[in-house]
Parts: C-alpha cells; structure tokens; sequence
DNA sequence: GATGAATGAGCATTCATTCAT
DNA sequence: GATGAATGAATGCTCATTCAT
C-alpha cells in the first residue's frame, strides 16, 4: 500500500517533469532545449532528473512513449473499424468524422501540437534522436490512411499523402498565428475540397 | 581595380561561407547549428567567420537576406503580375502555372528548401533571430496569393491559406523521403483538387 | 540459530562486493573505480553498497583488512619462524623456500596482485586513503625481511630491500604481460643472482 | 620576426602547462588528475587550456611525446652505440655505466620519475589512455637492454627482464621514502649482485 | 537489509565572443 | 583579411553521499 503511494506520487512527479518538457521542446526544440531549464522550472536539481530519466535522449523517448500512450485511444479508434463492420469508419461520412476528429483532438493540446510539429522537423536530420520514431510513425500513418481510403477514391496512398500534408501545413500555420483563423473550420473546408 | 578584384573575392568568400551554412542549419537547425563546425568545413577559423558576419545571429540574418535577393526574381514576378495585363497571372491557367513554377522551383534547390521549413518551425519561438523574417514572409506571401486568387474563387483568403499550408506540407513530406514520390506531381494533383 | 545464518549470508555478501571491489580497482586503480560500478556488478544499489559499508573509503579499508585475514596464514609463517629453531626459515635453504613460496602464492591470486601494485603506487600520494596501510605494510615487510636475512648475508638491510624491490618490479611487468614470461621461475632466477 | 616570438612565448607557456601536469599527475595519477586544478594553477581557465590541448587525453599525449623529445639524448646515447665501437657501451665496464647512467638520470628529474611510475601502474588497464605507449615502450627497452647485455650473459633477455625489474622497483621504494636510503648507491650495490 | 529519491559538487567539453596582433 | 589566445557561461553527465521508507 504504501509502496503503491510511492510508486504512483513519482509517476506522477515524472509525468510533470515529461509535460514540462514537453513545452519546453515545443518552444525551443529538442537541440534548444536544457536540463538545466527543465530542472529549475520543475524546482528539481539537474541530477534529480537524470535519476529519473538516465540521459536527455532517454527523456525524450519517454515523453515521446507517453503521448503515444495517451493517443493510443484515439489510435486504436483508427486501426480497428472492423468493430463498426463497414457502416461507421468505412462509409464516406465516417472518413469525413475521422479527419475533422484527429484534428480536433490535436485542438485541444496545442502544446503536443506544438511539440510535435517542432520535433518532426528538427527529426528530419537523420542522427537526431527522436529520427526513427517519426519515420516509422509518419508510415504507418500514411498506410492506415490509405487503406481507410481505399474504398472511395482511385488513388489512395495519393490522397492519404495530400491529406497528411494539408493537415500537417494548415496545423504549423495554425500554430503560428493561432488567433488568425479557425483551425477545425479550415480544415473541414479544405477536406472537403480534396475529398471532392 | 585592384580594389573591386578584392571586393569580389571577399564577396565571394561570404557567398561560400553563406552556402555551406545553410546547408548545417538545413540539417541541424539553427540551435544545433555551430561556427566551429562551419569554420572547419569553410578551413577558416572562427574569429575569421565573426570578422566577416560580426556574430552568429546577423550571419542568419545575412543568409536570408542573401536569399530573399536571389529569389526576388520569382517574387516579383509574383508581385507584379500588372506587366503582363490579364491576360498571364490572373488567367486561371496562370494560377496553376504560378503555383507550379514555386514548387518547381524550390525543387530544384532542396537544400534551400531544407533550411526555410526547419528554420520556420524553430521560428515559431518569438525568441529566434529569424521569427519576425518569417513571420512577416507568411504574412505577405498569404496576402499575395488572395489577391491572385480573388478573381476566381469565393473565399480566397481561405484558399490561399488551404494552398500554402498544402505546399509546405508537402515539401515537409517530400524533404523526409525524397524519394519516395515525386513532389512536383503530387502537387500538381493536389492543386487541382483545391481548387476544383 | 535463526540469527547467525542471517549473519553468515550477510557476511558471504559482504566478501563478493569486496571481491568484486578487488577486480575493478585492479584494473582502474581506486580513483578510477566507482559505486556506480561495483553496484551494476553486484546487482544492488549503490545505497544497498553503503548500508553495508558507510563509505567508499570504507570499503577499500574493509578490502585491505580481509585481503590481510586471508594472508595472515602465510603472514604468520614469516613472522614466526621460531617454532621450527633455526632448522627451516632461517636455513639458507628455507629462505628461498620462503622466497619463492611468496610469490607463488601471489601468482595464485592474480587479482590480489593487480589490486596491490595498482594500489601501491596510488598510495604513494599521502592523501590516498590507502597510504598509510602502503606504508606501514612496507616498513613492516622490510624489516621481516632484514631479520630473516641477518645471518646469511652482510647487509641485510639492503639486501631485503633488493630482494622486495626486484620481486615487485618482476611482478608488475608480469602483469602487463602475464604471457610473456613464467613470473616463477624468473623469481627464483633472480633471487639466485642477487643472493649469490 | 614577431611570429616567431610569439610562436616561442606560447610554446614556453604550453611547456610550463605540461609540467604542472606532469607534477599533477605524478601526485594522483591519471584518474585523480582534473583540468580545473591544472588550471587553476597555471592561472589559465579550463577552456585555456582545451585550446592549446584539444581535450584531456591529447595533453597526456604531448605531455609523454615532450618528456620522450627530453630524453632522447640518453635514448640516442644507448640505441646508437656503434660510434663508440665496442670500446664503451659494450664493454662490461661501459654497460655498469650506462645502467648508472640512467638512474642517475631518473633522480635527477623525480617529478618524471614519480609520473612515470604512477602512470605505468595505471596503464596496465587496456583502456587507459597512455596504455599502448608504455606497451611499446617497455618492450622496445627490454629488447635493448637485451641486445647490450647479449655479448656477456648467457640468457640477455632473462638479465634484461631482471634489470629493469629491479630498477623500477627499486625506483619505486625510493618514491615513497626518499630519505630512507641512497638510490644511486644501492641500484649500483643491486646491479653489481644482478650481474655478478 | 535494502531501496528510490534527491542533492551538491565536480567532471570534460562546447559555445559564441573579445581582443591584440 | 584573418589569426591564435583566452574567456565566461553553459552543456550533459557522474560522483559519493544523505535520508525517509
């Protein structure tokens, strides 16, 4: 019992130091990012982070970890239509609901947003840390997109890539001047533009 | 003479000394980007970089001074589009062959393609030396491409908004696995599927 | 009943943490060996390590202690020759047997003997925790030496202190090339020059 | 004429750096030896001296090519003894010399002496950085001890190995108790028993 | 008996910059 | 026009140690 008060009061103290982070690195990047900010904003010493998280890179691993454990639901809600047997996920409209979700759950944390946007460009560069992890996650994503597309237009993996990319640019640009347009309303226009 | 001779190596100098710095920042970013790692690629030393640029900051400023200058062929060609009376730019046709020439064209030097999306990103932070270049770039180039599109379309502040994020968005994609498609297709199809 | 078994498994502990203390400081030297270390090989945590033994000065105390209980017995056999009356140690014979017997019994622990030449000249700064131990250990040795000599040879003094120096010169160059050469018989070629 | 000068006033000021770390090192041995305090005693900031030595092992690197430039006299005076055409080096009177020769060196400079014991001890770990140096340097001596010694003695490489056992024993007992007895007198004394 | 959290001091190294030459 | 020397501040990381549990 006590022991599993522990453990949870320092999960949750991770967790913090991983948000801080997490805003951290939105603003400045990973490269622009330091230990030594994240500790005096978490009123920790260098070392009590590095107790935690072993190295910066591993820092960095794990925060990436746990947006994807949080996402997971929104993820999996993606990966597994076949619960809805073709009339949810896989009808026209059903795409159209997907789309403009994703986006509304990236709405509603703009610092994950932020962070990832930043971090996927600073990823671009091959030996960045966190390199690997947006290659493989920007794939997989494609594909998922495309075979959800499949049905309904001719070239899937085109569309799939337009999306991405469109959804991707109007969300930097949106992170840039948040108070200059409507995010969710451009992009639910700029869908249906593509989608026809 | 034997003046001018001099200037034009020194200016040449600086152009190398430009060049090679873009190239560090397109992989590194700015923050991950180091004078010594540039005065050894350039064989100069680093007080030899600080003489000619004075700090690390105006030798960014002067890198995209330098670039704006080389690129200020197609802008103006964007910007005044009044030489060629209605019948070129403002054409429908036109259009499309504008937004095909700035692909193409950044296509054809990707290492500058490179440097403008991952600075942009690391821009965002109002701190960074290049923010309120980009900021003011976004700003003017979305302007740009409303009143090109104003003749045609109801909603161009929109469009133009759903075209740029696209572009960016592709390139991003592009710079990832250049191989993997081939841009200025993609953009070609996407376009017509903006705009209809 | 209950109680001392505890203790004996506490105690078969202790002496694998200084076993395993004996080799990293053999091969880094003190300065160089760190709890961190010793813990991964240990499999505890470096605050299990000074639960156990307060400090890292403590430990290398602690290894010195043991690493004497252990020798005690050949120790013992030097210092108190009195029981054999002038028959076996003080024999010209027995002297060499001694001799040899020394460095046998080194060369059957070579981590021992890594440890203490490692140590030794470590320990000659007077601010090593060790140095005192070095010392005393030396003095003591020398003149245990000087004695058995006495009758034998005309300056016994220098002698025994030919006799310590070259067995560990010998002993450290066999060291560095364990392969190179066999460390006994050389002793006892050597020990046959310097003693005639 | 100016270059010169100031080539000569930085290599001066390095040679000092080094001998501060010579006499470092000597003292704590490689592990035990911190730039911060090299600095703090030659007046310079850690960074001054990364500047001339480019990292820490670098200056142990120069630091043992410099003290090997030093003692290349008396190297060349024992690799090159053909000048003297049997009449001094390999005359058994010339050898006796020669091994004076060389301890009369080392006491004259005990700073070296105390460096290079430590440091020899230290590098017996592989990984040390000045372990492949003093590999090659103490196989390279035992070879030409060997070779000085093979017109008198029957097995040259045996005596060789026992020589120089002896000295660096020897040595290394004068180390930690410089007035207990005369090294000169008894290398001479332990020698003249070594040899018969 | 042993742990995890946390710390303060220290480590070698990198950074952009200044200055005299 | 360009250099080498030097710096102060910051980097990520390791260290032995303390303490509450």
């Amino acid at each position: 019992m006590v022991k599993t008060e522990r453990q949870t009061t320092t999960a949750l103290r991770r967790k913090q130091f991983l948000a801080e982070a997490a805003r951290i690195i939105g603003e400045r990047g990973y490269f622009g990012f330091g230990l030594q900010e994240l500790a005096e904003r978490c009123r920790v010493t260098k070392a009590g982070l590095l107790h935690h998280f072993g190295s910066k890179d591993q820092l960095l691993v794990e925060l990436l970890q746990e947006r994807d454990r949080r996402d997971s639901i929104l993820i999996a809600s993606l990966q597994k239509p076949d619960d809805f047997e073709d009339t949810d996920k896989l009808t026209r409209e059903g795409i159209l609901q997907t789309l403009h979700a994703i986006v509304a759950h990236n709405l509603a944390q703009p610092e994950m947003l932020r962070l990832f946007a930043v971090l996927s460009l600073e990823a671009l560069n091959p030996r960045h840390p966190a390199h690997d992890y947006f290659a493989a996650r920007a794939d997989a994503t494609r594909e998922l997109f495309a075979q959800m597309l499949a049905p309904h237009v001719d070239a899937p993996h085109s569309v799939a890539l337009h999306l991405l990319a469109s959804m991707k640019g109007l969300e930097q640009e949106w992170l840039r001047t948040p108070d200059a347009f409507d995010l969710l309303g451009e992009w639910k226009a700029l869908v249906a533009r593509i989608l026809g």
